[in-house]
RNA sequence: UGGGGAAUAGUGUAACGGUAGCACAACUGACUCUGGAUCAGUUAGUUAAGGUUCGAAUCCUUAUUCCCCAGCCA
């Protein structure tokens, strides 16, 4: 707490801090780097806040680039969510917004200067053959049969692959390292496939499209990128990022003397570990299915860990700073508990959060000896942490609505709340002393009855007595109907790809992550009401934060509830029905 | 089996040869006009075995376990 000023000794600040040290760079410029083909989620937050956050530590430059190498599976939709999901999580990159297909007449530049310096050539092979080719895990590749192709052929070879002259799959550029080498993405990698797919950016303009292992080192050197931060698979890829630059480099000079020119700026690639959460899924192959399949309504269904699903659900920026903060940066394959990213929501909705009344799951509750007719208006704490929110006035009348759960007919151990004979507080208003209930056919209970004490209005008893619990109410009257979509857990594992044999993580999909339930709020939260509370997240007092939905309608409005408050009641009710 | 990585309480993360600390979770208790918040406390850890050293989570050796790589995806 009292280092909050200190920068982080994370291992990549240590690296940059060496770096700048040694003089191996003299600034700092970070990226992100997302590809446009699906939606960012809370993985991505943690490196965006790595990648954003260091280059803001040292004082440095972030850029935003699109790495959009691949036509078929990319879309403009997604760089502009993308762009809103970074800005929301607060990630500033002002004009520094880039797209790697901005790069490819570059990029098809220093390919043809591979193939004349002989490192590169073109190949016949399809991609079965070039599998086959590659050897495997233990065994060593063959040499293609075009790899000694002349300087000359690969050349008018690689211009006719841009001009259009091939089908899709009947080519591809190849740069000539080996085929024995023990880490097979240095077995001839493929630097170019064809591919007579528009681009989203491009249109027709190419039907070669680099592949990332080519594409990547290069989109950095441009941007001179100093620190090329991503997670660790791309740890046996750093050989060839670092292999590129250096082929191309090869035979320039520092001051751009001699046939190829100058030197171009070599990145260092750092490698950190990447987020996984307890009860949800990262991977955008799978948030896609979910999506697909039905399972949730969208990737923004406040259910998913994607940035528009926290983001709708209610999640703040800045909890998921705070979040990504508590995390850390290593080389740790880990599992965050979701607990904590629960944690850093309510902490700090806690702080800010406007807090009302609103009933769930409605039971009428009847004050016999109040006076038909009449209305109170009471006051009540805008936030008991925050002085400055004020108060408001809540309307109090003979017929209220109350939690279903706040009344028991017989009340199991521990239970403080209403029952026949025990007295309450209605939180901001009186006491009231049960008096009994009333049941429909099936005996379940329709409607509570109870007496109230004059002498306690606005809460407190001028006789000093006590009371065990306090609940919260709306006035039946003035109640505004409201849905409210309550959420759980979207898988029932807290690992979801522990299914059963033959089953996938779907096979673990909690059916009973959402529920719909039709409910009362104060009237300060309608839309002809003033409204403070209109797009933050509101605390419904003693249930948890929600979040009105776009979803609402001017009649109804419609909440999604980011998260419950913790619940120690439920702890002991658990606790004590085990004991049976 | 080849190559590349990683191992600290249940979970996440500090320590950089000198008292293993913090947070979340769990559990006690205090307080409370939210069974919230807050406060106090408890439980619980260096993968293993050797070695170096006055002293090892940290250095060395060996072993074990886990993750990544055989896309014309990124």
């Amino acid at each position: 707490m009292s280092n909050e000023n200190v920068i982080a000794h994370d291992f990549i600040r240590q690296a940059v801090t060496e770096d700048l040290k040694s003089g191996r760079f003299n600034g700092v410029h970070t990226r992100f780097p997302p590809e446009p083909n699906a939606y960012l989620h809370i993985g991505h937050a943690k490196a965006l806040w790595i990648d954003y956050g260091i280059g803001l530590d040292f004082g440095g430059l972030f850029n935003l680039r699109f790495d959009d190498t691949n036509p078929a599976k990319e879309e403009q939709e997604f760089v502009d969510a993308i762009i809103q999901d970074v800005r929301w999580v607060g990630a500033v990159f002002d004009d520094r917004l880039f797209y790697a297909s901005d790069y490819f007449d570059r990029m098809y530049e220093w390919a043809q200067e591979l193939i004349r310096k002989g490192l590169a050539y073109v190949c016949d092979l399809t991609a079965e053959e070039v599998t086959a080719h590659r050897g495997n895990l233990t065994q060593p590749g063959k040499d293609s049969p075009h790899r000694n192709r002349p300087v000359e052929e690969n050349l008018d070879l690689f211009r006719r692959m841009r001009a259009g002259e091939f089908p899709d799959g009947s080519r591809t550029l190849r740069a000539k390292i080996d085929m024995a080498h023990p880490n097979l993405n240095m077995r001839d990698p493929v630097m170019y496939r064809i591919l007579h797919t528009p681009h989203h950016r491009q249109g027709d303009k190419w039907c070669i499209y680099p592949m990332y292992d080519w594409a990547h080192g290069l989109e950095d050197s441009i941007e001179g990128i100093t620190h090329s931060l991503c997670s660790l698979e791309y740890e046996n890829h750093r050989p060839l990022y670092d292999w590129f630059i250096d082929a191309v480099n090869q035979g320039r000079t520092d001051d751009g003397s001699g046939p190829w020119g100058r030197k171009i700026h070599h990145p260092r690639q750092i490698e950190f570990a990447r987020l996984n959460m307890t009860y949800t899924v990262m991977s955008k192959r799978k948030l896609i299915e979910l999506v697909r399949d039905g399972s949730v309504r969208g990737f923004d269904d406040p259910r998913l860990p994607t940035l528009a699903g926290l983001r709708r659900r209610g999640y703040t920026p800045e909890a998921i700073h705070d979040f990504c903060r508590r995390i850390g940066v290593n080389k740790t394959d880990s599992v965050v508990d979701m607990q904590l990213l629960e944690h850093c929501l309510r902490e700090d909705l806690n702080k800010r959060s406007p807090r009302r009344m609103a009933v769930l799951r409605p039971l009428k509750l009847v004050i016999d000896n109040y006076p038909d007719g009449q209305v109170e208006q009471v006051d009540a704490v805008n936030n008991p942490e925050d002085a400055a929110a004020g108060t408001r006035q809540a309307p109090f009348s003979k017929a209220l609505y109350i939690e279903q759960d706040d009344f028991r007919e017989a009340p199991p151990p521990k239970y403080f709340r209403l029952f026949p004979g025990q007295e309450v507080r209605l939180r901001y208003a009186y006491f009231v002393k049960c008096t009994g209930c009333v049941k429909d056919a099936a005996g379940k209970v329709t409607e509570v009855h109870c007496t109230y004490d004059p002498a306690t209005r606005g809460g407190d008893s001028p006789d000093g007595r006590k009371v065990k619990a306090t609940i919260h109410w709306v006035s039946a009257a003035h109640a505004l109907p409201a849905e409210v979509r309550l959420y759980d857990h979207l898988f029932t594992k807290p690992d979801p790809q522990d299914a059963p044999p033959g089953q996938d993580f779907r096979a673990n999909v909690n059916p009973n992550s959402l529920e719909t339930v039709q409910g009362f709020v104060e009237p300060s939260l309608g839309s002809t009401g003033v409204s403070p509370v209109a797009e933050f997240p509101v605390q419904f007092e003693r249930l948890g934060y929600f979040c009105k939905d776009k979803d609402s309608t001017p009649d109804k409005p419609v909440f999604n509830r980011a998260v419950t408050l913790k619940d120690t009641w439920a702890k002991i009710e658990k606790k004590e029905g085990a004991k049976k």
